[in-house]
DNA sequence: CTCCCTAAGTTGCGATTCGCAACCCTTTTT
DNA sequence: AAAAAGGGTTGCGAATCGCAACTTAGGGAG
């Protein structure tokens, strides 16, 4: 990517993100839930997390509005952890930190396969895709202001080469030797 | 999804993920070595990370395949951490990621925005897509073991109703009150 | 050559967080 | 009435985080 974004600044969604997600335990809980999981008991024994840890990851996922916890009408010992939309909104982002897990893991034997349930053919690989639906890599992607959209942008030091990786440092910029 | 997958198991690259990047600030780094960050330095003030923990995880970054580490040519005082080809592959992960927390941001005002440098339009959210390219919602997706893959998913209890979440426990099943 | 500066860590130490086990309160089941 | 299940909370030792100070190696100016 060729135009460099402020890095602290708050114009990333990726420190929210990560102030949510980026505890331990929370990706196999969401992942948990996923799979169907509802229950306190049923998180902490398929997960074997200890149970204070799971009970502020609870709170915490149930305070940032990713699951709802309701009182389960039928036993009101229980309690039902769901899913709600922005919860639901993780998903491409699970699948993609899953399947890049999958990709790099030595002898990965997938024991099932992601499918799409109408004819059980695997799902795509997680991509980057431009409006007309091409599959972008990195040194095809640039920031731009809101204002500027539509207009191509001109990558400063553009000395990037093969397969979307820079090859060499780019140029002699201020910020590399 | 209908069918349950056995989440302790390593059957799932989440975990393997996770232990490259689930700690603090492993994602972060990610972001400012994408926005081409290549120094100590430059991670340590961009990010206002502590050194000591800096260290610690672009010492696990690199030994997970995700940068690597060569000394500087030019200034042997300096080292390059750089994006591997394993590392560029988290870039759909950390979009989609970053994408969510921008999504569910009260009052998100994007500084910047992700474009197609070619034609400067924005890129698409990221999705699930089906061979054909159809996006998929959690209801439609299934597990399917390997050598039945192309084989339709009966959903158990599939009682799914709207919009891709569950709308009622799913029947009383063992799992649910 | 000397002095000073930069880059990339390392070390010490107090403040948090994690993980385990035990305990608690409420609701159900026997 | 007693026992058990569900969903937590509490205490406590171990590991991790974060800050500041220190170290080591290389570069540059005079």
């Amino acid at each position: 990517m060729g135009i460099r974004e402020p890095l602290r600044e708050m114009s990333c969604g990726l420190p929210h993100a990560l102030e949510v997600m980026g505890e331990r335990w929370s990706f196999l809980i969401l992942r948990a839930a996923f799979n169907g999981l509802y229950h306190f008991e049923e998180f902490s024994q398929e997960l074997g997390i200890a149970r204070n840890i799971l009970s502020n990851r609870l709170a915490n996922l149930v305070q940032h509005g990713v699951l709802e916890r309701t009182p389960c009408e039928a036993d009101r010992r229980k309690v039902e952890y769901r899913l709600t939309e922005k919860g639901l909104g993780l998903l491409p982002a699970m699948l993609a930190l899953r399947q890049w897990g999958e990709r790099y893991t030595e002898d990965f034997n997938p024991g099932l396969v992601l499918v799409d349930c109408r004819d059980g053919q695997p799902v795509q690989p997680i991509s980057i895709r431009a409006q007309d639906g091409r599959e972008l890599s990195w040194h095809e992607l640039g920031w731009q202001t809101p204002d500027k959209i539509g207009q191509p942008v001109d990558r400063h030091a553009g000395a990037y080469a093969k397969d979307g990786f820079p090859a060499e440092p780019p140029e002699q910029s201020e910020e590399c030797c």
